[in-house]
DNA sequence: TGAGGCGGTATTGTCAACAATCCATCGACC
DNA sequence: GGTCGATGGATTGTTGACAATACCGCCTCA
Protein backbone atom coordinates (compact mmCIF):
# COMPACT_ATOMS: atom_id res chain seq x y z
CA UNK A 1 0.00 0.00 0.00
CA UNK A 2 0.88 3.73 -0.87
CA UNK A 3 1.23 6.08 2.32
CA UNK A 4 2.95 8.76 1.03
CA UNK A 5 1.60 12.48 1.58
CA UNK A 6 0.30 10.70 5.16
CA UNK A 7 2.91 12.80 7.29
CA UNK A 8 1.26 12.03 10.85
CA UNK A 9 -0.65 9.80 11.29
CA UNK A 10 -3.35 10.96 13.60
CA UNK A 11 -5.82 9.29 15.80
CA UNK A 12 -8.60 9.27 13.86
CA UNK A 13 -6.84 7.73 10.76
CA UNK A 14 -5.96 4.77 12.49
CA UNK A 15 -10.08 4.35 13.84
CA UNK A 16 -10.64 4.95 10.10
CA UNK A 17 -8.62 2.15 8.77
CA UNK A 18 -9.58 0.01 11.52
CA UNK A 19 -12.94 0.22 11.30
CA UNK A 20 -12.89 -0.04 7.43
CA UNK A 21 -10.93 -3.14 7.52
CA UNK A 22 -13.14 -4.78 10.27
CA UNK A 23 -16.14 -3.89 8.09
CA UNK A 24 -14.50 -5.10 4.71
CA UNK A 25 -13.23 -8.27 6.82
CA UNK A 26 -16.74 -9.02 8.60
CA UNK A 27 -15.15 -8.37 12.15
CA UNK A 28 -17.97 -5.96 12.23
CA UNK A 29 -21.34 -7.94 11.48
CA UNK A 30 -23.88 -5.63 9.26
CA UNK A 31 -26.95 -4.57 10.79
CA UNK A 32 -25.64 -5.72 14.43
CA UNK A 33 -26.13 -2.19 16.85
CA UNK A 34 -22.93 -1.29 17.99
CA UNK A 35 -21.94 1.01 20.60
CA UNK A 36 -19.99 3.82 20.60
CA UNK A 37 -17.87 2.51 24.11
CA UNK A 38 -17.30 -1.16 22.84
CA UNK A 39 -15.66 0.05 19.64
CA UNK A 40 -12.99 2.62 21.94
CA UNK A 41 -12.25 -0.62 24.06
CA UNK A 42 -12.09 -3.04 20.97
CA UNK A 43 -9.81 -0.73 19.18
CA UNK A 44 -8.08 1.44 22.42
CA UNK A 45 -9.91 4.72 21.12
CA UNK A 46 -11.66 7.69 22.61
CA UNK A 47 -14.21 8.60 21.47
CA UNK A 48 -13.38 11.38 19.89
CA UNK A 49 -11.23 10.24 17.02
CA UNK A 50 -13.95 6.97 17.30
CA UNK A 51 -17.13 9.56 16.45
CA UNK A 52 -14.54 11.63 13.14
CA UNK A 53 -13.90 8.11 11.72
CA UNK A 54 -17.58 7.01 12.39
CA UNK A 55 -18.49 10.50 10.16
CA UNK A 56 -16.43 9.54 7.18
CA UNK A 57 -17.28 5.94 7.27
CA UNK A 58 -20.62 6.90 6.88
CA UNK A 59 -20.07 9.14 4.37
CA UNK A 60 -18.98 6.47 2.79
CA UNK A 61 -21.34 4.42 2.90
CA UNK A 62 -20.62 1.40 5.03
CA UNK A 63 -22.17 2.23 7.82
CA UNK A 64 -25.43 4.05 9.01
CA UNK A 65 -25.79 6.00 12.21
CA UNK A 66 -29.27 7.24 13.40
CA UNK A 67 -29.04 10.11 16.05
CA UNK A 68 -28.87 8.72 19.52
CA UNK A 69 -29.49 5.72 18.30
CA UNK A 70 -26.12 4.13 17.51
CA UNK A 71 -24.80 3.12 14.60
CA UNK A 72 -24.83 -0.18 12.51
CA UNK A 73 -23.01 -1.63 9.31
CA UNK A 74 -24.54 -1.65 6.17
CA UNK A 75 -26.51 -4.44 5.09
CA UNK A 76 -26.82 -4.50 1.21
CA UNK A 77 -29.13 -7.10 -0.86
CA UNK A 78 -28.28 -9.38 -3.62
CA UNK A 79 -29.72 -6.33 -6.04
CA UNK A 80 -27.62 -3.54 -4.44
CA UNK A 81 -24.70 -5.94 -5.09
CA UNK A 82 -25.54 -5.89 -8.65
CA UNK A 83 -26.12 -3.09 -9.12
CA UNK A 84 -22.81 -1.85 -7.50
CA UNK A 85 -20.90 -3.80 -10.41
CA UNK A 86 -23.19 -2.21 -13.13
CA UNK A 87 -21.48 0.97 -11.54
CA UNK A 88 -18.14 -0.65 -11.75
CA UNK A 89 -18.44 -1.87 -15.28
CA UNK A 90 -18.67 1.81 -16.52
CA UNK A 91 -16.46 3.30 -14.16
CA UNK A 92 -13.63 0.80 -15.07
CA UNK A 93 -14.09 1.15 -18.51
CA UNK A 94 -13.80 4.66 -18.06
CA UNK A 95 -11.04 4.14 -16.39
CA UNK A 96 -9.00 1.34 -18.69
CA UNK A 97 -9.90 4.05 -21.52
CA UNK A 98 -8.25 7.05 -20.16
CA UNK A 99 -5.36 4.57 -18.47
CA UNK A 100 -4.68 3.48 -22.20
CA UNK A 101 -4.62 7.08 -23.11
CA UNK A 102 -2.42 8.11 -19.88
CA UNK A 103 -0.47 5.50 -18.04
CA UNK A 104 3.13 6.04 -18.51
CA UNK A 105 5.31 2.87 -20.17
CA UNK A 106 6.83 2.11 -16.89
CA UNK A 107 3.73 2.15 -14.83
CA UNK A 108 2.27 -0.41 -18.40
CA UNK A 109 5.64 -2.59 -17.60
CA UNK A 110 4.70 -3.09 -13.82
CA UNK A 111 0.94 -3.80 -14.84
CA UNK A 112 2.65 -6.64 -17.03
CA UNK A 113 4.53 -8.01 -14.14
CA UNK A 114 1.67 -7.44 -11.18
CA UNK A 115 0.21 -10.08 -14.07
CA UNK A 116 2.96 -12.18 -14.04
CA UNK A 117 2.98 -12.47 -10.35
CA UNK A 118 -0.53 -13.34 -10.18
CA UNK A 119 0.10 -15.61 -12.26
CA UNK A 120 2.94 -17.57 -10.35
CA UNK A 121 0.52 -17.21 -7.18
CA UNK A 122 -2.30 -19.25 -9.05
CA UNK A 123 0.04 -21.70 -9.92
CA UNK A 124 1.18 -22.37 -6.56
CA UNK A 125 -1.26 -21.50 -4.34
CA UNK A 126 -4.50 -23.42 -6.31
CA UNK A 127 -7.39 -22.40 -4.45
CA UNK A 128 -6.37 -19.69 -2.39
CA UNK A 129 -8.70 -17.03 -3.00
CA UNK A 130 -8.02 -15.12 -0.70
CA UNK A 131 -4.62 -13.95 -2.33
CA UNK A 132 -6.16 -13.93 -6.09
CA UNK A 133 -8.69 -11.41 -4.62
CA UNK A 134 -5.89 -9.84 -3.47
CA UNK A 135 -4.01 -10.31 -6.77
CA UNK A 136 -7.72 -9.13 -8.60
CA UNK A 137 -7.85 -5.89 -6.81
CA UNK A 138 -4.44 -5.04 -7.54
CA UNK A 139 -4.73 -4.75 -10.98
CA UNK A 140 -7.65 -2.97 -11.18
CA UNK A 141 -6.26 -0.33 -8.54
CA UNK A 142 -3.47 0.15 -10.62
CA UNK A 143 -5.94 0.90 -13.78
CA UNK A 144 -7.87 3.28 -11.36
CA UNK A 145 -4.60 5.38 -10.51
CA UNK A 146 -3.49 4.88 -14.28
CA UNK A 147 -6.56 6.62 -15.63
CA UNK A 148 -5.19 10.26 -14.05
CA UNK A 149 -8.73 10.58 -13.26
CA UNK A 150 -8.38 12.14 -9.69
CA UNK A 151 -12.25 11.71 -8.59
CA UNK A 152 -12.55 8.68 -10.95
CA UNK A 153 -9.68 7.43 -8.58
CA UNK A 154 -11.50 8.52 -5.40
CA UNK A 155 -14.51 7.55 -6.12
CA UNK A 156 -13.55 3.69 -7.23
CA UNK A 157 -10.57 3.34 -4.43
CA UNK A 158 -12.55 5.33 -1.73
CA UNK A 159 -16.57 4.19 -2.16
CA UNK A 160 -16.47 1.08 -4.72
CA UNK A 161 -13.60 -1.05 -4.36
CA UNK A 162 -14.07 -1.49 -0.08
CA UNK A 163 -17.97 -2.64 -0.92
CA UNK A 164 -16.28 -5.01 -3.26
CA UNK A 165 -14.40 -6.52 -1.09
CA UNK A 166 -16.52 -6.45 1.67
CA UNK A 167 -18.48 -9.20 -0.15
CA UNK A 168 -15.76 -10.89 -1.34
CA UNK A 169 -14.51 -11.86 1.93
CA UNK A 170 -18.07 -12.36 3.28
CA UNK A 171 -19.32 -14.45 0.37
CA UNK A 172 -15.38 -15.70 0.15
CA UNK A 173 -15.34 -16.43 -3.25
CA UNK A 174 -13.07 -14.75 -5.89
CA UNK A 175 -15.17 -14.96 -8.39
CA UNK A 176 -14.43 -18.98 -8.47
CA UNK A 177 -12.87 -18.07 -11.96
CA UNK A 178 -9.04 -17.21 -11.80
CA UNK A 179 -7.84 -18.43 -14.90
CA UNK A 180 -10.32 -16.77 -16.94
CA UNK A 181 -10.32 -13.60 -14.82
CA UNK A 182 -6.44 -13.92 -15.35
CA UNK A 183 -6.63 -13.79 -19.15
CA UNK A 184 -9.28 -11.21 -19.37
CA UNK A 185 -6.77 -9.03 -17.44
CA UNK A 186 -3.88 -10.14 -19.82
CA UNK A 187 -5.79 -8.87 -22.94
CA UNK A 188 -6.43 -5.35 -21.23
CA UNK A 189 -3.15 -4.98 -20.12
CA UNK A 190 -2.53 -5.61 -24.20
CA UNK A 191 -4.79 -3.36 -25.30
CA UNK A 192 -3.71 -0.64 -22.37
CA UNK A 193 0.04 -0.90 -23.55
CA UNK A 194 -1.13 -0.65 -27.31
CA UNK A 195 -3.03 2.59 -26.68
CA UNK A 196 -5.67 1.47 -27.49
CA UNK A 197 -8.10 3.43 -25.20
CA UNK A 198 -11.52 1.87 -26.90
CA UNK A 199 -10.29 -1.52 -26.95
CA UNK A 200 -9.37 -1.40 -23.23
CA UNK A 201 -12.92 0.41 -22.19
CA UNK A 202 -14.89 -2.99 -24.05
CA UNK A 203 -12.51 -5.26 -22.81
CA UNK A 204 -12.71 -4.32 -18.94
CA UNK A 205 -16.66 -3.71 -19.12
CA UNK A 206 -16.97 -7.15 -20.27
CA UNK A 207 -14.67 -8.40 -18.01
CA UNK A 208 -16.68 -7.10 -15.05
CA UNK A 209 -20.00 -7.67 -16.73
CA UNK A 210 -18.66 -11.41 -16.85
CA UNK A 211 -18.33 -10.83 -12.96
CA UNK A 212 -21.29 -9.49 -12.54
CA UNK A 213 -23.05 -12.54 -14.40
CA UNK A 214 -20.60 -15.05 -12.53
CA UNK A 215 -22.07 -14.36 -9.04
CA UNK A 216 -26.07 -13.48 -10.10
CA UNK A 217 -25.90 -17.15 -11.31
CA UNK A 218 -24.91 -18.46 -8.18
CA UNK A 219 -26.84 -16.34 -6.17
CA UNK A 220 -30.00 -17.89 -8.00
CA UNK A 221 -28.28 -21.73 -8.52
CA UNK A 222 -28.12 -21.30 -4.61
CA UNK A 223 -24.77 -21.89 -4.73
CA UNK A 224 -24.22 -18.47 -2.66
CA UNK A 225 -26.54 -16.89 -0.23
CA UNK A 226 -26.07 -13.30 1.19
CA UNK B 1 -35.34 20.00 -0.64
CA UNK B 2 -36.76 16.90 0.97
CA UNK B 3 -35.15 16.03 4.70
CA UNK B 4 -36.96 13.01 5.58
CA UNK B 5 -35.27 10.71 7.60
CA UNK B 6 -33.96 13.17 9.44
CA UNK B 7 -35.29 12.80 13.11
CA UNK B 8 -32.92 15.04 15.38
CA UNK B 9 -30.99 17.76 13.46
CA UNK B 10 -27.50 17.61 15.10
CA UNK B 11 -25.05 20.10 15.32
CA UNK B 12 -22.46 18.07 13.57
CA UNK B 13 -25.70 18.29 10.47
CA UNK B 14 -25.82 21.42 11.01
CA UNK B 15 -21.95 21.99 10.50
CA UNK B 16 -21.86 19.78 7.38
CA UNK B 17 -25.14 22.13 5.55
CA UNK B 18 -23.15 25.31 6.62
CA UNK B 19 -19.82 24.08 5.31
CA UNK B 20 -21.13 22.88 2.05
CA UNK B 21 -23.59 25.76 0.94
CA UNK B 22 -20.38 28.12 1.60
CA UNK B 23 -18.39 26.04 -0.21
CA UNK B 24 -20.33 25.65 -2.78
CA UNK B 25 -21.50 29.01 -3.31
CA UNK B 26 -17.73 30.37 -3.19
CA UNK B 27 -18.26 32.45 0.35
CA UNK B 28 -15.15 30.03 1.19
CA UNK B 29 -12.58 30.68 -1.04
CA UNK B 30 -10.43 27.78 -2.50
CA UNK B 31 -6.63 27.76 -1.69
CA UNK B 32 -7.30 29.72 0.96
CA UNK B 33 -6.14 28.26 4.72
CA UNK B 34 -8.50 28.75 6.92
CA UNK B 35 -8.72 27.80 10.82
CA UNK B 36 -11.28 25.87 12.63
CA UNK B 37 -11.52 28.60 15.10
CA UNK B 38 -12.64 31.25 12.87
CA UNK B 39 -15.00 28.49 11.62
CA UNK B 40 -16.79 28.03 14.92
CA UNK B 41 -17.34 31.57 15.32
CA UNK B 42 -18.64 31.83 11.95
CA UNK B 43 -21.02 29.48 11.92
CA UNK B 44 -21.80 29.59 15.73
CA UNK B 45 -20.42 26.36 16.49
CA UNK B 46 -17.89 24.34 18.76
CA UNK B 47 -15.20 22.40 17.72
CA UNK B 48 -16.41 18.79 17.88
CA UNK B 49 -19.02 18.90 15.38
CA UNK B 50 -17.29 21.24 13.07
CA UNK B 51 -14.37 18.84 13.28
CA UNK B 52 -16.71 15.73 12.45
CA UNK B 53 -18.19 17.67 9.59
CA UNK B 54 -14.77 18.77 8.29
CA UNK B 55 -14.31 15.18 8.41
CA UNK B 56 -17.06 14.24 6.26
CA UNK B 57 -16.37 17.07 3.55
CA UNK B 58 -12.75 15.94 3.41
CA UNK B 59 -13.79 11.88 2.45
CA UNK B 60 -16.02 13.27 -0.22
CA UNK B 61 -13.67 15.62 -1.46
CA UNK B 62 -14.92 19.28 -1.07
CA UNK B 63 -11.63 20.17 1.25
CA UNK B 64 -8.48 18.72 2.05
CA UNK B 65 -7.00 18.56 5.47
CA UNK B 66 -3.34 18.67 6.84
CA UNK B 67 -2.72 17.10 10.43
CA UNK B 68 -1.50 20.15 12.46
CA UNK B 69 -1.86 22.38 9.46
CA UNK B 70 -4.80 23.55 9.00
CA UNK B 71 -8.03 22.92 6.12
CA UNK B 72 -8.82 24.68 3.10
CA UNK B 73 -11.20 24.09 0.40
CA UNK B 74 -10.07 22.05 -2.96
CA UNK B 75 -9.04 23.45 -6.01
CA UNK B 76 -9.58 22.26 -9.14
CA UNK B 77 -7.96 22.80 -12.29
CA UNK B 78 -9.73 22.92 -15.51
CA UNK B 79 -8.76 19.74 -16.69
CA UNK B 80 -9.98 17.88 -13.61
CA UNK B 81 -13.91 20.25 -14.17
CA UNK B 82 -13.25 18.20 -17.27
CA UNK B 83 -12.74 14.44 -16.21
CA UNK B 84 -15.67 15.18 -13.84
CA UNK B 85 -18.24 16.10 -16.88
CA UNK B 86 -16.60 12.55 -17.90
CA UNK B 87 -17.76 10.92 -15.00
CA UNK B 88 -21.06 12.85 -15.37
CA UNK B 89 -21.87 11.50 -18.37
CA UNK B 90 -21.27 7.77 -18.39
CA UNK B 91 -22.91 7.94 -14.03
CA UNK B 92 -26.06 9.90 -15.89
CA UNK B 93 -26.10 7.92 -18.96
CA UNK B 94 -26.39 4.98 -16.94
CA UNK B 95 -29.01 6.71 -13.98
CA UNK B 96 -31.10 7.39 -17.31
CA UNK B 97 -31.22 4.25 -18.21
CA UNK B 98 -32.18 2.43 -15.15
CA UNK B 99 -34.89 5.38 -14.47
CA UNK B 100 -36.48 4.59 -18.02
CA UNK B 101 -36.87 0.84 -16.35
CA UNK B 102 -37.68 1.36 -13.19
CA UNK B 103 -39.64 5.06 -12.80
CA UNK B 104 -43.36 4.88 -12.47
CA UNK B 105 -45.80 6.39 -13.80
CA UNK B 106 -46.29 9.21 -11.63
CA UNK B 107 -42.55 9.78 -10.89
CA UNK B 108 -42.54 10.40 -15.17
CA UNK B 109 -45.50 12.73 -14.89
CA UNK B 110 -43.82 15.01 -12.35
CA UNK B 111 -40.47 15.03 -14.37
CA UNK B 112 -42.68 16.54 -16.78
CA UNK B 113 -44.27 18.98 -14.68
CA UNK B 114 -40.71 19.89 -14.10
CA UNK B 115 -39.54 20.64 -17.45
CA UNK B 116 -42.97 22.80 -17.85
CA UNK B 117 -41.94 24.48 -14.63
CA UNK B 118 -38.77 25.48 -16.25
CA UNK B 119 -39.83 26.14 -19.33
CA UNK B 120 -42.00 29.19 -17.65
CA UNK B 121 -38.96 30.34 -15.55
CA UNK B 122 -36.81 30.47 -18.19
CA UNK B 123 -39.38 32.67 -20.49
CA UNK B 124 -39.91 34.87 -17.56
CA UNK B 125 -36.68 35.87 -15.92
CA UNK B 126 -34.28 35.74 -19.18
CA UNK B 127 -30.38 35.08 -18.11
CA UNK B 128 -31.95 34.72 -14.52
CA UNK B 129 -28.93 32.46 -14.49
CA UNK B 130 -29.38 30.99 -10.81
CA UNK B 131 -32.55 29.66 -11.58
CA UNK B 132 -31.79 28.02 -14.37
CA UNK B 133 -28.94 26.09 -13.02
CA UNK B 134 -30.98 25.01 -10.06
CA UNK B 135 -33.34 23.79 -13.17
CA UNK B 136 -31.09 22.21 -14.29
CA UNK B 137 -29.91 20.50 -11.15
CA UNK B 138 -33.68 19.66 -10.07
CA UNK B 139 -33.82 17.98 -13.80
CA UNK B 140 -30.77 15.67 -12.56
CA UNK B 141 -32.17 15.06 -9.78
CA UNK B 142 -35.15 13.10 -10.10
CA UNK B 143 -33.52 11.25 -12.70
CA UNK B 144 -30.36 10.35 -10.23
CA UNK B 145 -33.27 9.12 -7.57
CA UNK B 146 -35.13 7.81 -10.09
CA UNK B 147 -32.70 5.05 -11.36
CA UNK B 148 -33.27 3.07 -7.69
CA UNK B 149 -29.95 2.55 -7.53
CA UNK B 150 -28.66 3.63 -4.16
CA UNK B 151 -25.08 3.82 -4.64
CA UNK B 152 -25.50 5.59 -7.93
CA UNK B 153 -27.80 8.10 -6.91
CA UNK B 154 -25.19 8.80 -3.57
CA UNK B 155 -22.26 9.25 -5.48
CA UNK B 156 -24.29 11.33 -8.19
CA UNK B 157 -26.30 13.36 -5.20
CA UNK B 158 -23.74 13.18 -3.17
CA UNK B 159 -19.99 13.84 -4.71
CA UNK B 160 -20.51 14.87 -8.22
CA UNK B 161 -23.48 17.33 -7.90
CA UNK B 162 -22.00 19.46 -4.92
CA UNK B 163 -18.48 19.68 -6.49
CA UNK B 164 -20.35 20.71 -10.57
CA UNK B 165 -22.64 23.65 -8.38
CA UNK B 166 -19.58 24.68 -7.10
CA UNK B 167 -18.31 25.69 -10.40
CA UNK B 168 -21.46 26.95 -11.59
CA UNK B 169 -21.64 28.90 -8.55
CA UNK B 170 -17.79 29.69 -9.39
CA UNK B 171 -18.32 30.93 -12.79
CA UNK B 172 -21.75 32.45 -12.78
CA UNK B 173 -22.69 30.49 -15.61
CA UNK B 174 -25.58 27.96 -16.34
CA UNK B 175 -23.73 26.89 -19.22
CA UNK B 176 -25.51 29.27 -21.46
CA UNK B 177 -27.57 27.62 -23.75
CA UNK B 178 -30.88 27.58 -21.34
CA UNK B 179 -32.81 26.72 -24.58
CA UNK B 180 -31.18 24.48 -25.88
CA UNK B 181 -30.38 22.38 -22.59
CA UNK B 182 -34.22 22.67 -22.31
CA UNK B 183 -34.83 20.68 -25.25
CA UNK B 184 -32.26 18.01 -24.56
CA UNK B 185 -34.06 17.50 -20.91
CA UNK B 186 -37.81 17.21 -22.90
CA UNK B 187 -36.24 14.53 -25.61
CA UNK B 188 -34.67 12.81 -22.56
CA UNK B 189 -37.52 13.19 -20.38
CA UNK B 190 -39.79 11.35 -23.54
CA UNK B 191 -37.55 8.58 -23.58
CA UNK B 192 -38.01 7.80 -20.29
CA UNK B 193 -41.84 7.95 -20.98
CA UNK B 194 -41.73 5.01 -23.80
CA UNK B 195 -39.43 3.27 -21.58
CA UNK B 196 -36.78 3.56 -23.90
CA UNK B 197 -33.93 2.82 -21.50
CA UNK B 198 -31.33 2.61 -24.68
CA UNK B 199 -32.10 5.75 -25.52
CA UNK B 200 -32.65 7.93 -22.47
CA UNK B 201 -28.91 6.79 -21.85
CA UNK B 202 -27.70 7.80 -25.28
CA UNK B 203 -29.72 11.12 -25.51
CA UNK B 204 -28.37 12.21 -21.48
CA UNK B 205 -24.34 11.38 -22.76
CA UNK B 206 -24.94 13.44 -25.11
CA UNK B 207 -26.64 15.84 -23.22
CA UNK B 208 -24.12 16.30 -20.73
CA UNK B 209 -21.49 15.80 -23.74
CA UNK B 210 -22.62 18.68 -25.02
CA UNK B 211 -22.70 21.18 -21.79
CA UNK B 212 -18.71 19.73 -21.42
CA UNK B 213 -17.64 20.89 -24.64
CA UNK B 214 -19.45 24.01 -24.07
CA UNK B 215 -17.62 25.14 -20.90
CA UNK B 216 -14.36 24.24 -22.49
CA UNK B 217 -14.78 26.00 -25.20
CA UNK B 218 -15.88 29.01 -23.35
CA UNK B 219 -12.37 28.10 -21.83
CA UNK B 220 -10.16 28.07 -24.97
CA UNK B 221 -11.72 31.55 -25.95
CA UNK B 222 -10.98 33.07 -22.77
CA UNK B 223 -14.60 33.78 -21.96
CA UNK B 224 -14.25 32.04 -18.95
CA UNK B 225 -11.19 31.80 -16.51
CA UNK B 226 -11.36 29.04 -14.16
C1' DT C 1 24.60 38.13 2.41
C1' DG C 2 22.34 33.77 2.35
C1' DA C 3 21.41 29.33 4.47
C1' DG C 4 20.39 26.55 8.20
C1' DG C 5 19.06 25.61 12.86
C1' DC C 6 16.23 26.93 16.99
C1' DG C 7 12.59 28.44 19.91
C1' DG C 8 8.02 30.79 20.56
C1' DT C 9 3.39 30.95 19.29
C1' DA C 10 -0.65 29.71 17.34
C1' DT C 11 -3.25 26.01 15.70
C1' DT C 12 -4.70 21.37 15.63
C1' DG C 13 -5.35 16.72 17.86
C1' DT C 14 -7.02 14.50 22.01
C1' DC C 15 -9.31 13.73 26.17
C1' DA C 16 -12.73 13.29 29.95
C1' DA C 17 -16.84 15.27 32.03
C1' DC C 18 -21.62 17.10 31.20
C1' DA C 19 -26.14 17.41 28.99
C1' DA C 20 -29.68 15.76 25.78
C1' DT C 21 -32.03 12.07 23.71
C1' DC C 22 -33.84 7.53 22.91
C1' DC C 23 -35.11 2.63 24.27
C1' DA C 24 -36.96 -0.68 27.33
C1' DT C 25 -39.25 -1.99 31.16
C1' DC C 26 -42.88 -1.46 34.27
C1' DG C 27 -47.26 0.04 35.74
C1' DA C 28 -51.87 1.72 35.07
C1' DC C 29 -55.94 2.13 32.61
C1' DC C 30 -59.33 0.70 29.17
C1' DG D 1 -55.55 -9.20 28.42
C1' DG D 2 -53.88 -5.71 25.55
C1' DT D 3 -52.47 -1.10 24.79
C1' DC D 4 -50.96 3.27 26.07
C1' DG D 5 -48.11 6.23 28.86
C1' DA D 6 -44.44 7.32 32.16
C1' DT D 7 -39.95 6.64 34.37
C1' DG D 8 -35.15 4.86 34.77
C1' DG D 9 -31.12 3.58 32.57
C1' DA D 10 -27.98 3.58 29.03
C1' DT D 11 -26.12 5.66 25.03
C1' DT D 12 -25.08 9.38 22.16
C1' DG D 13 -24.17 14.46 21.31
C1' DT D 14 -21.69 18.36 23.05
C1' DT D 15 -18.53 21.07 25.49
C1' DG D 16 -14.30 23.16 27.19
C1' DA D 17 -9.71 22.32 28.78
C1' DC D 18 -5.18 20.01 27.93
C1' DA D 19 -1.35 18.14 25.11
C1' DA D 20 1.11 17.62 20.76
C1' DT D 21 2.64 19.45 16.52
C1' DA D 22 3.72 22.48 12.63
C1' DC D 23 4.62 27.14 11.03
C1' DC D 24 7.16 31.66 11.40
C1' DG D 25 10.48 34.75 12.72
C1' DC D 26 15.01 35.33 14.55
C1' DC D 27 19.60 34.37 15.36
C1' DT D 28 23.92 32.31 14.35
C1' DC D 29 27.33 30.91 11.31
C1' DA D 30 29.64 30.07 6.92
Amino acid sequence: MSEAAIQTYTRADEAFDCLQTAIVKGDLVPGEKIGEVELCSRFNLTRGPLREALGRLESRGLLVRRPHAGVKVVSVSAEELMELYRIREIMEGLAARQAAERMTDEEIADLHATLDSHEKMIEQAQGQAYYQAEGDYDFHHRIATGSRNTKLAQMLLGDLYYMVRMYRYRLSTSSGRPHMALGEHRRIAEAIAQRDGELAEFLMKRHINAARRNIENKIQNGTLTI
